[in-house]
RNA sequence: GCCACCUUAGCUCAGUUGGUUAGAGCAUCGGUUUUGUAAACCGAGGGUCGUCGGUUCGAAUCCGACAGGUGGCUCCA
């Protein structure tokens, strides 16, 4: 099919791909069965059944082989067929013989596909002719397992990964963007930064933070408190573990009951369970007290310790764990305050992400017709159009996602993109009539009766683990002052007692000022120094010898990426610590220096 | 949980087809040096080769189980 939108073409380009790849490997391992072949973001997979398993050092094999075929390939001819004619064709292939009862179950055309010697059912979508195929522009990069038609209780299948562009100069710089990702892959720099680790015998998905990762966590967990401070929410505080009796009236130990973390009282043999999320435990400060209409919006929020019981393959570095901590909100709020609300934490949202550097989309999360939704219908059409009337008023980049609400309720998740274009979701709002009802709240009404609150959820991170690992990558650890574990590094170039006793002056004056700073008098010379120092990417290094006791004026070295005005510039020890303690506060990420 | 692959010193990695006391760089420690903007010099310590079991005269190397990890699948409130 021809098609001038550059887009479809490369689509089809790597559609045809997963044909050849399909023709190689039936051809290459008798026996190997094929299933299913689309294109994906930058390439394409092809699933198999095959009589002993493919590892990933076949796979060039299978590629060389895959341009050698790619010579006697032409043009890829279409045939309509019925039901019968396709069996006849396929008796072979059980999985092809299962989509053509699916086909000819909803009456659809089925339509065979031949190029070369290789026939295979498929609706279409290929090149024209496989010259416009770039050899050169496409290489297989992984083999994994997938389950035939994504079912885990069914058969498991090989699944060949490639990818594919038009020239090679694209897939060169796609294989380059995915180095660099290599290089920012937050576990790396974890290590290097020393930031977190994981111990085998603490457990794994539970990530244990070190002085300076714990910096991070702690000042991202500040800032995003203070954002929503400023919008009349108030902390609180509460326990990690619960009486799985909260969980059950919440509804949560039916939805996810395996996933809970059980913890017995050996004293009185009752059942409590590590909180996988904090909605109950904020509902009873709530439930506390009656509420009137007066007091409504009532705004809580913690960053709070969860825990989920994850499948150990799940787990990721940090932005998979068992052990996390949500920077969640929860607001009590009468039916006409949602959207007065609701806009305040989008609102919020904006200025944080515009504050890290990281551009936000916004999906709607509305439900679809699958059960494991909790509330009734009308109650949810009408949560999902407030949303989507929010979105329209606050002028918001959206796009609505049928299928990925809460099951208590709609949301809006904050997709941000991260320095190498790639999409996360952190944010997210959710509006929640379910609990409230599960709850009983209430509160009294101007007329004297009561009515019930609606909840609206919000966590701007997130989770910090998980953000964390989105922010690690973002910045490629070099985080702006604000945030950065290390501030200021001062390097001696000698180990006179003149020179320690003003680098120590400099220090005790640095932390009055509130801020991070290090000192580095070990025996070794200032070029080894600096270079650890750079390593460890500290925003300001201040070496320290005769001249700058001679003249009181320090010439800080500036890590390369923040923006500076002065660069070169001598200042005085109070000056500099000054500036750098402003612009921490201010949480600029360039320097006034 | 499932499929494939991986696990050698704190870190990054060598270690031929199974064959004596398992190596290197960085880091650590000791000494020399007292250093001016990305790596001073010399020396030392550090490993039950992830764990357990098996095959073998002999296992880091072959086989199995378990643990942990990587890439996917499934899941993701």
């Amino acid at each position: 099919m021809a098609n001038n939108n550059p887009d479809d073409h490369i689509k089809s380009v790597r559609h045809s791909l997963a044909h050849l790849l399909a023709a190689t490997v039936t051809e290459l391992y008798p026996g190997a069965k094929n299933s299913i072949g689309p294109a994906v973001e930058n390439g394409f997979y092809q699933d198999f059944e095959t009589p002993n398993p493919i590892s990933d050092e076949e796979l060039p094999k299978i590629e060389a082989a895959m341009r050698e075929k790619l010579k006697t390939w032409q043009n890829f001819t279409r045939k309509e067929v019925s039901p019968d004619e396709a069996r006849k064709v396929f008796d072979w292939n059980p999985y092809k013989l299962e989509l053509i009862d699916d086909f000819a179950k909803e009456d659809k055309q089925i339509t065979l596909y031949t190029s070369g010697t290789f026939v295979d059912l498929c609706r279409g979508g290929h090149v024209e002719n496989a010259s416009e195929i770039n050899p050169k522009a496409f290489k297989l990069t992984a083999v994994s397992g997938a389950y035939w038609r994504g079912d885990q209780t069914k058969q498991q299948l090989q699944r060949i990964y490639g990818v594919a562009f038009e020239t090679e100069d694209e897939l060169k710089k796609y294989l380059q963007m995915m180095e660099e990702a290599k290089k920012r892959d937050h576990r790396k720099l974890g290590q290097e930064l020393d930031l977190f680790v994981i111990s085998d015998i603490v457990g794994s998905g539970l990530p244990l933070f070190t002085p300076r990762g714990t910096v991070l966590r702690e000042e991202l967990g500040r800032y995003t408190q203070e954002i929503r401070s400023k919008r009349g929410f108030e902390r609180v505080w509460t326990p990690n573990i619960a009486k799985t009796d909260l969980y059950k009236a919440s509804g949560h130990w039916d939805k996810f009951g395996d996933e809970l973390f059980l913890v017995k009282s050996q004293e009185t043999n009752d059942e409590f369970v590590l909180r996988p999320m904090n909605c109950p435990h904020h509902i009873q400060i709530y439930a506390s007290q009656p509420r009137s209409y007066k007091q409504l919006p009532i705004k809580y929020m913690e960053n709070a310790g969860d825990f989920r019981d994850e499948k150990t393959g799940e787990l990721h570095g940090l932005s998979r764990v068992r052990s996390m901590t949500q920077d969640d909100s929860h607001a009590f709020v009468r039916e006409d305050q949602i959207g007065q609300v609701a806009s305040e934490v989008v609102d919020a949202a904006q200025e944080m992400y515009s504050q890290l550097d990281m551009k936000l989309k916004f999906r709607l999360s509305f439900r679809d017709d699958g059960d494991g939704y909790l509330g009734d219908m009308a109650l949810w059409q009408r949560a999902q159009g407030m949303i989507e009337d929010l979105a329209k008023e606050n002028k918001l980049d959206y796009f609505i996602a049928e299928g990925e609400a809460a099951f208590y309720g709609p949301k809006i998740d904050f997709m941000a993109t991260d320095a190498l274009g790639r999409e996360w979701q952190v944010a997210t709002v959710q509006i929640d009539f379910v609990l409230p009802q599960r709850f009983e709240l209430e509160y009294s009404t101007a007329d004297g009766g009561v009515a019930q609150p609606v909840m609206v959820h919000c966590a701007l991170l997130g989770t910090i683990e998980r953000f964390l690992s989105v922010y690690i990558e973002h910045t490629g650890g070099k985080f702006p002052i604000w945030n950065a574990p290390e501030q200021i590094r001062l390097a001696t170039v000698n180990q006179e007692y003149q020179t320690n006793e003003f680098a120590d002056k400099i220090l005790a004056q640095a932390k009055e000022l509130g801020l991070r700073v290090n000192l580095d008098n070990s025996n070794e010379s200032v070029g080894k120094k600096i270079r650890n120092a750079e390593l460890m990417k500290v925003p300001f290094t201040v070496v320290i010898g005769e001249k700058e006791i001679e003249t009181g004026e320090l010439m800080p070295r500036i890590r390369k990426d923040l923006e500076v005005n002065e660069k070169h510039e001598p200042h005085t020890v109070e000056e500099f610590l000054k500036s750098v303690a402003n612009d921490a506060k201010s949480r600029v990420s360039k320097t006034s220096l």
